[in-house]
DNA sequence: TTTAGCACTCCCTTGCCTCGAGTGCTAAGC
DNA sequence: GCTTAGCACTCGAGGCAAGGGAGTGCTAAA
């Protein structure tokens, strides 16, 4: 059943007050907050049933009450307000992306940083791209007798290079034989195929083409599964430390361990939705039972999204938090739409 | 002046007892330990010398002892037992050096993760390299009309590339001559040089040769300064928390910003030092005055050096950490000597 | 120089008490 | 039937004293 307007008006002075003062929310500080309209007394009894619903939770008998994860709910579904940013909160993201961004060129670790530092909390990054990349070709570069540089060329526009020593020295003729066996065999396919086709090859060709050949293509494997597996960057993971409710070493050590060891389980977003709030038990990830999440997509062009995500404990800024983090996720989208310049996904520079 | 043997002796027993219970040690259990030879009484008597000498500390007079800094610098220097690792330790060691650096090809970033599962500490890890690189070669390869890949080739043997788009289409014939551009006038020098030459060319070549010319330019500066400064990888960094010494958040939280937000402080080796332990204060780094410090380096070919530390409270193992650093840092040595098929750092696949 | 003995110091734990915040309930009022 | 004043009750936080224990420093004797 439905809540009535105070019922809903209760629980959110009691939901922002206690995201501001992290402590259990009284009926003296309700009835001033709500304007004196009715008594103490009153919101005693309304506390009663929300607490009754299951909306709200008291730690024990004598303390105010504080929001469950289901009043947090409803809160962020129908209560919170999206507050607009400031100018001057606005200001400040538009200042970190164009100042970070350009020098460092590894966008999505980058933008962990940046969202970490306008959040308040610890962010996470991860580029979520194709799940299956094929080489699309191949370049071989002559260095010396005993070394060449492989480039890679994948389906996703991306370009690794690395320079390649062989043991028996190859002629500047047989290079271009090689890249041409390379681009017509060796694109499109999975790295298993490739690994077949490479046996299938053994007898035919002679061990001074065979080495450096079966090289670049354990070279184009490492890039294709590199690929595939979506890196994560962490930032800010300290932040939480400074959270009263991880005060406890116990909690503290389990959200650390996920945010700097674990990164890989942290949640991801589902295509097509734009943000997400993950509160609490909602998480289906144990370490996160006491955590909330919000997650944004941004759109880096070339089928690939960037995913972001901020941790923070379940009494986090929902507002502040997901409006900083669409804005930043929108404008991170317009970066890459008008400024194609910058390819989808660089080489990590470190 | 030098201490006897006695005295010697029992800072020995105090700081492996300390080292290993993370307690106060008392007269009664060094007297024991020391085979009962001698009384409590008379070990109180040499206790309050080494107290007044500065090698112990007593946290309140009716506690046991704890090594100084001082202490602990002494048992470092002439105290400690080489340790030797047990074949199972350096089973552990090989198999993680084989089983993790084949796999993934960033051998800098893996390296402090292994070492701080072997340490049971956090570690980090830094490639340090030549402080000034520049470009020793150029190559360009034709995509399509729009877009072309920059390869370019460091002069300590390092090759980035990536794809590159111009608003002008190029024609095939005008690569070839760009690269030729590239490779006579703007390889072996600096970032500043280079810039100040392609500002004198503005005037000699036309946009479409201009533009994708110092969009290659922009590159190659980028990957120069990004070679420059060393990126610190840190690994483990929540193994702290589980230290008894870290249980007051202030001082975690201090420590975990350092080895997660603010890494390049970390201390770095002297070159031609394979390793050095530093010991509380010993540390320039206010933050890691609770702390000490244990950093290695080995050899990446190429007159390229790795730097890998571990980090623990001034109670760690120093005997057993040694150990095992200087162990893995030998084999990793050993490692890039005998098979310099790995080149000497790969680009960060992520 | 070493040792036994002993008083002393200091921390840590336990139990007890008080204080204050906030509740739940009841009975009266609108 | 909803609202409100009043009041007893609950529970946690903080202060305080007592007791126990570990370990010391000192003294005097071997």
């Amino acid at each position: 059943m439905e809540l009535t307007a105070r019922k809903k008006q209760i629980l959110k002075v009691v939901t922002e007050r206690y995201i501001d003062a992290a402590e259990p929310v009284g009926s003296k500080f309700i009835a001033q907050a709500m304007g004196g309209a009715v008594s103490s007394a009153t919101i005693r009894n309304e506390l009663a049933d929300l607490t009754e619903q299951g909306y709200l939770e008291q730690p024990h008998t004598s303390a105010g009450r504080i929001p469950s994860p289901k009043g947090y709910r409803l809160y962020v579904n129908e209560l919170m307000e999206r507050k607009a940013l400031t100018v001057q909160e606005a200001e400040e993201i538009n200042a970190a992306l164009s100042g970070k961004l350009g020098q460092l060129d590894s966008v999505v670790a980058q933008a962990g940083q940046v969202v970490s530092s306008i959040a308040g909390y610890p962010a996470y990054s991860v580029a979520a791209g194709k799940s299956s990349v094929t080489v699309r070709r191949y370049d071989l570069l002559p260095v010396d007798a005993g070394s060449f540089i492989a480039v890679v060329m994948t389906d996703d526009s991306r370009v690794k290079s690395q320079l390649l020593h062989c043991q028996l020295p190859i002629t500047d003729g047989e290079l271009p034989a090689l890249a041409n066996l390379l681009n017509s065999h060796f694109t499109g396919i999975s790295a298993p195929e490739m690994g077949q086709k490479l046996m299938g090859l053994t007898s035919q060709l002679g061990a001074e083409l065979f080495m450096p050949l079966s090289q670049a293509i354990e070279y184009a494997a490492g890039v294709m599964e590199s690929s595939a597996q979506n890196q994560v960057y962490a930032a800010g993971q300290t932040r939480i430390l400074s959270q009263p409710e991880f005060q406890d070493l116990g909690r503290a050590n389990e959200l650390m361990g996920l945010l700097t060891d674990r990164k890989e389980s942290l949640p991801v977003l589902d295509e097509g939705t734009p943000m997400q709030i993950l509160i609490g038990p909602e998480n289906l990830n144990e370490a996160l039972r006491d955590a909330s999440v919000v997650v944004a997509s941004y759109d880096i062009g070339e089928n690939m999204r960037g995913l972001i995500g901020v941790v923070g404990p379940t009494r986090m800024d929902y507002a502040a938090v997901a409006a900083r983090l669409s804005y930043f996720a929108e404008s991170l989208t317009k970066m890459f739409g008008k400024n194609n310049q910058l390819p989808p996904k660089e080489e990590d520079v470190p």
